[in-house]
DNA sequence: GCGATGCCTTGACGTAGATCAACCTTGGGC
DNA sequence: GCCCAAGGTTGATCTACGTCAAGGCATCGC
Protein backbone atom coordinates (compact mmCIF):
# COMPACT_ATOMS: atom_id res chain seq x y z
CA UNK A 1 0.00 0.00 0.00
CA UNK A 2 1.65 2.95 -1.00
CA UNK A 3 1.29 6.08 0.92
CA UNK A 4 2.76 9.66 0.27
CA UNK A 5 4.89 10.19 3.16
CA UNK A 6 6.28 8.77 6.21
CA UNK A 7 3.80 8.87 9.60
CA UNK A 8 3.87 8.59 13.04
CA UNK A 9 0.69 8.29 13.49
CA UNK A 10 -2.06 5.95 14.96
CA UNK A 11 -3.88 3.77 12.85
CA UNK A 12 -6.27 0.59 13.43
CA UNK A 13 -6.11 -1.51 10.68
CA UNK A 14 -5.80 -4.93 12.32
CA UNK A 15 -2.85 -7.70 12.97
CA UNK A 16 -1.75 -5.38 16.12
CA UNK A 17 -4.34 -3.86 18.48
CA UNK A 18 -3.04 -0.44 16.93
CA UNK A 19 -1.60 -0.38 14.04
CA UNK A 20 1.68 2.24 13.98
CA UNK A 21 2.37 3.15 10.25
CA UNK A 22 5.24 3.79 8.87
CA UNK A 23 5.46 3.19 5.31
CA UNK A 24 6.80 5.60 2.59
CA UNK A 25 5.68 5.25 -1.19
CA UNK A 26 9.88 6.40 -2.28
CA UNK A 27 11.42 4.17 0.01
CA UNK A 28 11.71 0.25 -0.54
CA UNK A 29 10.26 -2.75 0.92
CA UNK A 30 13.42 -3.45 2.58
CA UNK A 31 13.35 -0.31 4.95
CA UNK A 32 10.03 -0.59 5.49
CA UNK A 33 9.93 -4.63 7.24
CA UNK A 34 13.29 -3.33 8.80
CA UNK A 35 11.10 -0.34 10.60
CA UNK A 36 8.66 -3.12 11.16
CA UNK A 37 10.87 -5.48 12.68
CA UNK A 38 12.48 -3.02 15.34
CA UNK A 39 8.91 -1.92 16.22
CA UNK A 40 7.01 -2.63 19.60
CA UNK A 41 4.56 -1.53 21.89
CA UNK A 42 4.47 -0.26 25.11
CA UNK A 43 1.57 0.63 27.74
CA UNK A 44 1.37 2.82 31.15
CA UNK A 45 -1.09 3.90 33.42
CA UNK A 46 -2.45 7.40 34.16
CA UNK A 47 0.55 8.73 36.72
CA UNK A 48 3.22 6.37 35.83
CA UNK A 49 6.62 7.60 35.10
CA UNK A 50 7.69 6.73 31.86
CA UNK A 51 11.44 7.60 32.62
CA UNK A 52 13.18 9.68 34.63
CA UNK A 53 15.49 12.55 33.24
CA UNK A 54 19.33 10.72 33.36
CA UNK A 55 17.66 6.87 32.39
CA UNK A 56 19.13 4.90 29.44
CA UNK A 57 16.77 5.40 26.88
CA UNK A 58 17.36 2.71 24.09
CA UNK A 59 14.07 3.77 22.11
CA UNK A 60 12.47 6.16 20.58
CA UNK A 61 9.05 6.16 19.51
CA UNK A 62 6.10 8.00 19.20
CA UNK A 63 2.56 8.36 21.44
CA UNK A 64 -0.18 6.54 19.63
CA UNK A 65 -2.80 7.08 22.54
CA UNK A 66 -2.95 8.94 25.89
CA UNK A 67 -1.24 11.94 26.89
CA UNK A 68 2.16 12.06 28.57
CA UNK A 69 4.32 15.26 29.91
CA UNK A 70 8.25 16.23 29.94
CA UNK A 71 9.42 18.05 32.65
CA UNK A 72 12.57 19.25 34.29
CA UNK A 73 12.84 19.02 38.44
CA UNK A 74 14.89 21.59 40.26
CA UNK A 75 16.65 20.47 43.19
CA UNK A 76 14.14 21.95 45.63
CA UNK A 77 11.22 20.47 44.28
CA UNK A 78 9.99 22.85 41.47
CA UNK A 79 9.03 21.68 38.32
CA UNK A 80 8.49 22.90 34.85
CA UNK A 81 6.95 21.09 32.42
CA UNK A 82 8.83 21.42 28.71
CA UNK A 83 6.96 19.36 26.55
CA UNK A 84 2.93 17.92 25.95
CA UNK A 85 2.72 14.73 24.07
CA UNK A 86 -0.44 14.05 22.46
CA UNK A 87 -0.66 11.19 20.08
CA UNK A 88 1.73 10.96 16.86
CA UNK A 89 4.42 13.23 19.07
CA UNK A 90 7.80 12.08 18.65
CA UNK A 91 9.70 11.20 21.60
CA UNK A 92 13.48 10.85 21.94
CA UNK A 93 16.57 12.07 20.44
CA UNK A 94 18.47 9.98 17.68
CA UNK A 95 21.96 9.73 18.94
CA UNK A 96 21.41 10.25 22.68
CA UNK A 97 21.53 7.70 24.96
CA UNK A 98 19.71 8.73 27.92
CA UNK A 99 16.59 10.88 28.90
CA UNK A 100 16.88 14.73 29.18
CA UNK A 101 13.66 14.85 31.14
CA UNK A 102 11.51 13.17 33.46
CA UNK A 103 8.66 11.49 31.01
CA UNK A 104 5.28 10.72 32.62
CA UNK A 105 1.96 9.20 31.74
CA UNK A 106 -0.75 12.12 32.19
CA UNK A 107 -3.74 9.28 31.38
CA UNK A 108 -3.48 5.80 29.91
CA UNK A 109 -0.45 5.66 27.48
CA UNK A 110 0.51 3.53 24.35
CA UNK A 111 3.59 4.40 22.93
CA UNK A 112 5.18 2.81 19.80
CA UNK A 113 9.01 2.27 19.81
CA UNK A 114 11.56 1.65 18.06
CA UNK A 115 14.76 0.24 19.24
CA UNK A 116 17.15 3.03 18.69
CA UNK A 117 20.48 2.29 17.14
CA UNK A 118 18.64 0.09 14.41
CA UNK A 119 16.22 3.45 14.29
CA UNK A 120 19.79 5.43 13.81
CA UNK A 121 21.40 2.97 11.28
CA UNK A 122 17.94 3.17 8.93
CA UNK A 123 17.71 6.83 9.48
CA UNK A 124 21.04 7.15 7.76
CA UNK A 125 19.53 5.56 5.02
CA UNK A 126 16.03 6.44 4.53
CA UNK A 127 16.55 10.26 3.82
CA UNK A 128 13.00 10.54 4.52
CA UNK A 129 12.62 10.03 7.74
CA UNK A 130 15.23 12.80 8.67
CA UNK A 131 13.08 14.93 6.55
CA UNK A 132 9.89 14.06 8.43
CA UNK A 133 11.80 14.23 11.71
CA UNK A 134 12.81 17.76 10.88
CA UNK A 135 9.61 18.78 9.84
CA UNK A 136 8.56 17.44 13.18
CA UNK A 137 10.82 18.99 15.33
CA UNK A 138 10.67 22.17 13.72
CA UNK A 139 7.23 22.33 14.99
CA UNK A 140 8.04 21.66 17.73
CA UNK A 141 10.35 24.81 17.98
CA UNK A 142 7.77 27.02 17.21
CA UNK A 143 5.49 25.89 19.93
CA UNK A 144 8.16 25.90 22.45
CA UNK A 145 8.47 29.61 21.67
CA UNK A 146 5.12 30.45 21.77
CA UNK A 147 5.03 28.65 25.09
CA UNK A 148 8.03 30.56 26.42
CA UNK A 149 6.09 33.85 25.68
CA UNK A 150 3.65 32.85 27.48
CA UNK A 151 6.11 32.06 30.47
CA UNK A 152 7.65 35.15 30.41
CA UNK A 153 5.15 37.74 29.20
CA UNK A 154 1.70 36.69 30.23
CA UNK A 155 -0.38 37.40 33.43
CA UNK A 156 -2.14 34.50 34.89
CA UNK A 157 -5.28 35.12 33.32
CA UNK A 158 -3.68 34.74 30.14
CA UNK A 159 -1.80 32.10 30.73
CA UNK A 160 -4.89 30.19 31.47
CA UNK A 161 -6.80 31.20 28.47
CA UNK A 162 -3.98 30.15 26.36
CA UNK A 163 -3.77 26.98 27.85
CA UNK A 164 -7.67 26.14 27.11
CA UNK A 165 -6.88 27.56 23.80
CA UNK A 166 -3.98 25.45 23.01
CA UNK A 167 -5.97 22.40 24.20
CA UNK A 168 -8.84 22.77 22.22
CA UNK A 169 -6.95 23.88 19.23
CA UNK A 170 -5.31 21.12 19.33
CA UNK A 171 -8.24 18.26 20.31
CA UNK A 172 -9.72 19.85 16.97
CA UNK A 173 -7.21 19.31 15.25
CA UNK A 174 -6.89 15.87 15.96
CA UNK A 175 -10.98 15.94 15.50
CA UNK A 176 -11.69 15.24 18.89
CA UNK A 177 -13.45 16.91 20.74
CA UNK A 178 -16.92 18.63 19.59
CA UNK A 179 -16.25 22.13 17.37
CA UNK A 180 -19.52 23.67 16.00
CA UNK A 181 -18.80 27.42 14.45
CA UNK A 182 -17.08 29.43 17.21
CA UNK A 183 -17.91 26.56 20.20
CA UNK A 184 -16.05 24.14 21.21
CA UNK A 185 -16.42 21.35 24.09
CA UNK A 186 -13.54 19.25 25.15
CA UNK A 187 -11.98 17.48 28.11
CA UNK A 188 -8.95 19.22 29.77
CA UNK A 189 -5.81 16.05 30.05
CA UNK A 190 -4.37 17.81 32.81
CA UNK A 191 -4.73 18.17 36.65
CA UNK A 192 -4.37 21.93 37.85
CA UNK A 193 -1.23 20.81 39.08
CA UNK A 194 -0.31 19.58 35.47
CA UNK A 195 -1.95 22.75 33.95
CA UNK A 196 0.66 25.05 37.10
CA UNK A 197 3.60 23.17 35.79
CA UNK A 198 3.18 24.02 32.23
CA UNK A 199 2.22 27.36 32.65
CA UNK A 200 4.55 28.17 35.68
CA UNK A 201 2.22 29.32 38.53
CA UNK A 202 0.79 27.41 41.52
CA UNK A 203 -2.13 25.55 41.30
CA UNK A 204 -4.09 27.73 43.60
CA UNK A 205 -3.77 30.31 41.00
CA UNK A 206 -4.65 28.30 38.16
CA UNK A 207 -8.14 27.12 40.58
CA UNK A 208 -8.84 30.87 41.06
CA UNK A 209 -8.00 31.61 37.04
CA UNK A 210 -10.41 29.01 36.03
CA UNK A 211 -13.09 30.19 38.56
CA UNK A 212 -12.98 33.55 37.44
CA UNK A 213 -13.11 32.91 33.80
CA UNK A 214 -16.16 30.45 34.74
CA UNK A 215 -17.78 33.00 36.33
CA UNK A 216 -17.64 35.87 33.89
CA UNK A 217 -18.81 33.07 31.34
CA UNK A 218 -15.76 32.76 29.32
CA UNK A 219 -15.89 29.46 29.74
CA UNK A 220 -17.97 26.70 31.45
CA UNK A 221 -17.52 23.74 33.12
CA UNK A 222 -19.32 20.27 33.73
CA UNK A 223 -17.33 19.01 36.31
CA UNK A 224 -13.40 19.62 37.02
CA UNK A 225 -12.31 18.77 33.67
CA UNK A 226 -14.82 19.22 30.83
CA UNK A 227 -14.70 22.63 29.32
CA UNK A 228 -17.24 24.39 26.92
CA UNK A 229 -16.26 27.77 25.11
CA UNK A 230 -19.06 29.12 24.20
CA UNK A 231 -17.34 32.03 22.50
CA UNK A 232 -14.13 31.07 20.58
CA UNK A 233 -13.07 35.04 19.57
CA UNK A 234 -14.06 36.19 23.41
CA UNK A 235 -11.62 33.04 24.64
CA UNK A 236 -8.83 34.20 22.40
CA UNK A 237 -9.14 38.01 23.41
CA UNK A 238 -8.60 36.39 27.10
CA UNK A 239 -4.99 35.08 25.91
CA UNK A 240 -3.61 38.46 24.80
CA UNK A 241 -2.68 37.59 21.30
CA UNK A 242 -3.71 39.25 18.51
CA UNK A 243 -6.92 37.39 16.85
CA UNK A 244 -4.97 37.04 13.11
CA UNK A 245 -2.08 34.57 13.07
CA UNK A 246 -0.56 35.43 16.70
CA UNK A 247 -0.03 31.80 17.40
CA UNK A 248 1.66 29.54 15.70
CA UNK A 249 0.50 26.40 14.12
CA UNK B 1 39.63 19.61 0.93
CA UNK B 2 37.00 16.77 2.25
CA UNK B 3 35.58 17.41 5.34
CA UNK B 4 33.57 15.08 7.48
CA UNK B 5 30.28 16.95 8.36
CA UNK B 6 28.26 19.75 6.79
CA UNK B 7 29.05 22.81 8.45
CA UNK B 8 27.12 25.55 8.84
CA UNK B 9 29.99 27.71 10.19
CA UNK B 10 32.07 30.66 9.69
CA UNK B 11 35.93 30.48 8.31
CA UNK B 12 38.29 32.88 6.64
CA UNK B 13 39.75 31.15 3.61
CA UNK B 14 40.35 33.71 1.17
CA UNK B 15 38.29 34.73 -1.63
CA UNK B 16 35.08 36.03 -0.34
CA UNK B 17 35.97 38.17 2.89
CA UNK B 18 34.34 35.83 5.25
CA UNK B 19 34.25 32.21 3.50
CA UNK B 20 30.75 30.42 4.68
CA UNK B 21 31.65 26.62 4.57
CA UNK B 22 29.56 24.07 3.29
CA UNK B 23 31.07 20.89 2.38
CA UNK B 24 30.65 17.53 2.28
CA UNK B 25 32.83 14.66 2.08
CA UNK B 26 29.71 11.99 0.84
CA UNK B 27 28.19 15.01 -1.50
CA UNK B 28 29.53 15.24 -4.78
CA UNK B 29 30.50 18.51 -6.23
CA UNK B 30 27.89 19.35 -8.25
CA UNK B 31 25.73 19.56 -5.18
CA UNK B 32 28.69 21.85 -3.63
CA UNK B 33 29.00 23.89 -6.54
CA UNK B 34 24.98 24.57 -6.15
CA UNK B 35 25.11 24.89 -2.66
CA UNK B 36 28.05 27.89 -3.52
CA UNK B 37 25.75 28.94 -6.51
CA UNK B 38 22.70 30.10 -4.10
CA UNK B 39 24.70 31.28 -1.76
CA UNK B 40 24.96 35.67 -0.74
CA UNK B 41 26.09 37.67 2.40
CA UNK B 42 23.97 40.27 4.07
CA UNK B 43 25.69 42.47 6.67
CA UNK B 44 23.56 44.88 9.25
CA UNK B 45 24.08 47.18 11.73
CA UNK B 46 23.78 47.14 15.57
CA UNK B 47 19.98 47.88 16.24
CA UNK B 48 18.80 47.31 12.88
CA UNK B 49 16.12 45.27 12.47
CA UNK B 50 16.80 42.17 9.86
CA UNK B 51 13.36 41.12 9.57
CA UNK B 52 9.95 41.84 11.16
CA UNK B 53 7.19 39.10 12.16
CA UNK B 54 4.98 38.43 9.01
CA UNK B 55 7.62 39.62 6.27
CA UNK B 56 8.27 37.43 3.17
CA UNK B 57 11.33 35.48 4.22
CA UNK B 58 12.88 33.93 0.95
CA UNK B 59 16.49 32.76 2.19
CA UNK B 60 17.48 30.68 4.86
CA UNK B 61 20.86 31.16 6.37
CA UNK B 62 23.68 31.73 9.55
CA UNK B 63 25.28 34.45 11.54
CA UNK B 64 29.01 34.87 10.49
CA UNK B 65 29.93 37.23 12.89
CA UNK B 66 27.41 39.41 15.36
CA UNK B 67 24.55 38.71 17.70
CA UNK B 68 20.75 38.36 16.62
CA UNK B 69 17.61 37.69 18.32
CA UNK B 70 14.61 36.63 17.93
CA UNK B 71 11.41 38.09 19.20
CA UNK B 72 7.83 37.99 19.64
CA UNK B 73 5.88 41.13 20.52
CA UNK B 74 2.27 41.51 21.98
CA UNK B 75 0.02 44.31 21.09
CA UNK B 76 0.42 46.25 24.05
CA UNK B 77 4.09 45.99 23.60
CA UNK B 78 5.30 43.27 26.31
CA UNK B 79 8.35 41.56 24.31
CA UNK B 80 10.12 38.19 25.07
CA UNK B 81 12.96 36.79 23.17
CA UNK B 82 12.33 33.41 22.03
CA UNK B 83 16.04 33.23 20.23
CA UNK B 84 19.40 34.03 20.38
CA UNK B 85 21.89 33.51 17.28
CA UNK B 86 25.64 33.23 17.53
CA UNK B 87 27.69 33.05 15.08
CA UNK B 88 27.34 29.29 13.01
CA UNK B 89 23.26 29.39 14.28
CA UNK B 90 20.80 29.12 11.81
CA UNK B 91 18.01 31.25 10.60
CA UNK B 92 14.84 30.67 8.93
CA UNK B 93 13.06 27.68 8.20
CA UNK B 94 12.40 25.31 5.15
CA UNK B 95 9.22 25.51 3.47
CA UNK B 96 8.12 28.70 5.21
CA UNK B 97 7.82 31.70 3.23
CA UNK B 98 7.69 34.41 5.79
CA UNK B 99 9.43 35.45 9.45
CA UNK B 100 7.42 33.99 12.41
CA UNK B 101 9.65 36.07 14.74
CA UNK B 102 11.18 39.62 14.47
CA UNK B 103 14.99 39.12 14.12
CA UNK B 104 16.92 42.21 15.16
CA UNK B 105 21.01 42.58 15.03
CA UNK B 106 22.01 43.40 18.56
CA UNK B 107 25.91 43.70 17.37
CA UNK B 108 26.96 44.42 14.06
CA UNK B 109 26.04 41.46 11.67
CA UNK B 110 27.37 39.23 9.32
CA UNK B 111 24.46 36.75 8.02
CA UNK B 112 25.22 34.25 4.83
CA UNK B 113 22.20 33.37 3.26
CA UNK B 114 21.04 30.61 0.81
CA UNK B 115 17.96 31.43 -1.40
CA UNK B 116 15.40 29.27 0.41
CA UNK B 117 13.62 27.97 -2.92
CA UNK B 118 17.14 26.83 -4.23
CA UNK B 119 18.00 25.94 -0.77
CA UNK B 120 14.88 23.36 -0.10
CA UNK B 121 15.30 21.28 -3.53
CA UNK B 122 18.80 21.12 -2.93
CA UNK B 123 18.09 19.48 0.67
CA UNK B 124 16.04 17.24 -0.98
CA UNK B 125 18.81 15.45 -2.76
CA UNK B 126 21.38 15.79 -0.40
CA UNK B 127 20.49 13.94 2.65
CA UNK B 128 23.06 15.27 5.10
CA UNK B 129 21.70 18.62 4.62
CA UNK B 130 18.59 17.45 6.63
CA UNK B 131 20.07 15.56 8.77
CA UNK B 132 22.64 18.64 10.18
CA UNK B 133 19.64 20.32 10.05
CA UNK B 134 17.82 18.16 12.19
CA UNK B 135 20.93 17.64 14.74
CA UNK B 136 21.05 21.69 15.03
CA UNK B 137 17.00 21.44 15.57
CA UNK B 138 17.04 19.46 18.47
CA UNK B 139 19.93 21.73 19.57
CA UNK B 140 17.85 24.51 19.54
CA UNK B 141 14.94 22.65 21.41
CA UNK B 142 16.99 21.44 23.88
CA UNK B 143 18.02 24.90 24.31
CA UNK B 144 14.73 26.04 24.50
CA UNK B 145 13.48 23.73 27.04
CA UNK B 146 15.81 25.45 29.29
CA UNK B 147 15.15 28.77 29.21
CA UNK B 148 11.53 27.67 29.74
CA UNK B 149 12.74 26.17 33.19
CA UNK B 150 14.53 29.60 33.34
CA UNK B 151 11.49 31.50 32.37
CA UNK B 152 8.88 29.61 34.41
CA UNK B 153 10.21 28.59 37.99
CA UNK B 154 13.41 30.69 38.57
CA UNK B 155 13.70 34.15 40.69
CA UNK B 156 15.43 36.95 39.47
CA UNK B 157 18.26 36.08 40.55
CA UNK B 158 18.38 32.84 39.29
CA UNK B 159 17.34 33.92 36.38
CA UNK B 160 20.45 36.78 35.46
CA UNK B 161 22.95 33.64 36.94
CA UNK B 162 21.61 31.68 34.27
CA UNK B 163 22.05 34.26 31.72
CA UNK B 164 25.37 34.98 32.45
CA UNK B 165 26.54 31.25 33.13
CA UNK B 166 24.85 30.88 29.65
CA UNK B 167 26.63 33.78 27.59
CA UNK B 168 29.98 32.43 29.20
CA UNK B 169 29.73 28.89 28.45
CA UNK B 170 28.62 29.75 24.86
CA UNK B 171 31.26 32.21 24.89
CA UNK B 172 34.28 29.28 25.86
CA UNK B 173 32.39 26.56 23.44
CA UNK B 174 33.24 29.59 21.03
CA UNK B 175 37.13 30.06 21.89
CA UNK B 176 35.80 33.68 22.88
CA UNK B 177 36.40 35.27 26.12
CA UNK B 178 39.04 33.92 28.34
CA UNK B 179 39.04 31.06 30.41
CA UNK B 180 41.42 29.82 32.85
CA UNK B 181 40.28 26.72 35.58
CA UNK B 182 37.16 27.99 37.14
CA UNK B 183 37.13 31.46 36.33
CA UNK B 184 36.19 33.26 33.07
CA UNK B 185 35.45 36.62 31.19
CA UNK B 186 33.97 38.33 28.23
CA UNK B 187 31.69 40.38 27.01
CA UNK B 188 27.66 40.44 27.36
CA UNK B 189 26.56 41.36 23.82
CA UNK B 190 23.16 42.43 25.27
CA UNK B 191 21.86 45.65 26.92
CA UNK B 192 20.04 45.56 29.84
CA UNK B 193 16.53 45.77 27.56
CA UNK B 194 17.70 42.76 25.69
CA UNK B 195 19.02 40.62 29.11
CA UNK B 196 14.95 41.61 30.76
CA UNK B 197 13.31 40.55 27.27
CA UNK B 198 15.40 37.33 27.57
CA UNK B 199 14.60 36.73 31.05
CA UNK B 200 11.04 38.25 31.53
CA UNK B 201 11.81 40.73 33.43
CA UNK B 202 12.33 44.13 33.92
CA UNK B 203 15.33 45.91 32.92
CA UNK B 204 15.19 47.42 36.69
CA UNK B 205 15.22 44.07 38.06
CA UNK B 206 18.24 43.12 35.89
CA UNK B 207 20.05 45.93 36.72
CA UNK B 208 19.39 45.79 40.41
CA UNK B 209 20.55 41.87 40.44
CA UNK B 210 23.59 42.75 38.37
CA UNK B 211 24.31 44.96 41.28
CA UNK B 212 23.63 42.57 43.91
CA UNK B 213 25.52 39.69 42.27
CA UNK B 214 28.30 42.12 41.87
CA UNK B 215 28.02 43.58 45.26
CA UNK B 216 28.36 39.83 46.75
CA UNK B 217 31.68 38.81 44.90
CA UNK B 218 29.55 36.39 42.46
CA UNK B 219 30.54 38.58 39.37
CA UNK B 220 33.19 41.60 38.93
CA UNK B 221 32.03 44.47 36.08
CA UNK B 222 34.48 46.32 33.97
CA UNK B 223 32.21 49.00 32.65
CA UNK B 224 28.65 48.21 31.78
CA UNK B 225 29.29 45.15 29.66
CA UNK B 226 32.72 43.28 30.19
CA UNK B 227 31.73 40.70 33.05
CA UNK B 228 34.82 38.97 35.12
CA UNK B 229 33.65 35.35 37.17
CA UNK B 230 35.96 34.73 39.59
CA UNK B 231 34.76 31.29 40.57
CA UNK B 232 32.35 29.02 38.23
CA UNK B 233 31.07 27.19 41.09
CA UNK B 234 29.87 30.30 42.56
CA UNK B 235 27.97 31.02 40.21
CA UNK B 236 26.76 27.62 39.01
CA UNK B 237 25.11 27.78 42.29
CA UNK B 238 23.23 30.68 41.98
CA UNK B 239 21.79 29.57 38.70
CA UNK B 240 19.40 26.84 40.95
CA UNK B 241 20.35 23.83 38.70
CA UNK B 242 22.47 21.23 40.14
CA UNK B 243 26.52 21.08 39.37
CA UNK B 244 26.35 17.84 37.36
CA UNK B 245 24.63 17.95 34.12
CA UNK B 246 21.48 19.88 35.13
CA UNK B 247 21.55 22.37 31.89
CA UNK B 248 21.78 20.92 28.58
CA UNK B 249 24.63 20.59 26.15
C1' DG C 1 34.26 72.20 26.82
C1' DC C 2 29.31 71.24 26.86
C1' DG C 3 24.84 70.04 26.12
C1' DA C 4 22.36 66.20 24.36
C1' DT C 5 21.37 61.36 23.99
C1' DG C 6 21.28 56.64 25.24
C1' DC C 7 22.11 53.37 28.61
C1' DC C 8 22.20 52.33 33.30
C1' DT C 9 21.35 52.68 38.42
C1' DT C 10 18.82 53.47 42.54
C1' DG C 11 14.79 54.59 45.41
C1' DA C 12 9.83 54.55 46.94
C1' DC C 13 5.74 52.32 46.48
C1' DG C 14 2.00 49.19 44.59
C1' DT C 15 0.30 44.71 43.20
C1' DA C 16 -0.04 40.06 41.06
C1' DG C 17 0.70 35.92 42.39
C1' DA C 18 2.92 32.83 46.08
C1' DT C 19 2.21 30.80 50.49
C1' DC C 20 -0.23 28.86 54.27
C1' DA C 21 -4.34 26.94 55.74
C1' DA C 22 -9.05 25.40 55.89
C1' DC C 23 -12.63 23.25 53.66
C1' DC C 24 -15.33 21.19 49.81
C1' DT C 25 -16.42 17.49 46.01
C1' DT C 26 -16.12 13.41 43.83
C1' DG C 27 -15.55 8.76 43.19
C1' DG C 28 -14.08 4.21 44.70
C1' DG C 29 -14.03 0.33 48.00
C1' DC C 30 -16.45 -2.17 51.18
C1' DG D 1 -24.71 4.06 52.79
C1' DC D 2 -20.38 5.44 54.58
C1' DC D 3 -15.59 6.26 54.74
C1' DC D 4 -11.52 7.67 52.75
C1' DA D 5 -8.28 9.67 49.62
C1' DA D 6 -7.18 12.61 45.93
C1' DG D 7 -8.01 16.53 43.68
C1' DG D 8 -10.02 21.03 43.76
C1' DT D 9 -11.69 25.54 45.76
C1' DT D 10 -11.46 29.59 48.51
C1' DG D 11 -9.70 32.88 51.99
C1' DA D 12 -6.05 35.67 54.47
C1' DT D 13 -1.66 37.23 54.30
C1' DC D 14 3.09 37.95 52.52
C1' DT D 15 6.61 39.22 49.21
C1' DA D 16 9.21 39.43 44.88
C1' DC D 17 8.99 41.92 41.26
C1' DG D 18 6.77 45.61 38.50
C1' DT D 19 5.92 50.54 38.08
C1' DC D 20 6.93 55.26 38.39
C1' DA D 21 10.32 58.61 39.04
C1' DA D 22 14.73 60.81 39.75
C1' DG D 23 19.37 61.00 38.84
C1' DG D 24 24.26 59.15 37.09
C1' DC D 25 27.70 58.43 33.56
C1' DA D 26 29.66 57.61 29.35
C1' DT D 27 29.86 58.92 24.26
C1' DC D 28 28.84 61.94 20.49
C1' DG D 29 28.45 66.09 17.65
C1' DC D 30 29.50 70.76 17.75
Amino acid sequence: MAVVDIQFTAHDCGGCPIKHRAVCARCDDDELSLLEEIKYYRSFEAGQTVLWSGDPMDFVGSVVTGVATLSQTMEDGRTQMVGLLLPSDFVGRPGRGEAAYDVTAVTDLTMCCFRRKPFEKLMERTPHIAQRLLQMTLDELDAAREWMLILGRKTAREKIASLIFILGRRDASLGLGTTTVGQMTFDLPLTREAMADYLGLTLETVSRQISALKKEGVIDLQGKRRVHVPDHERLLAETGDDADGGMVA
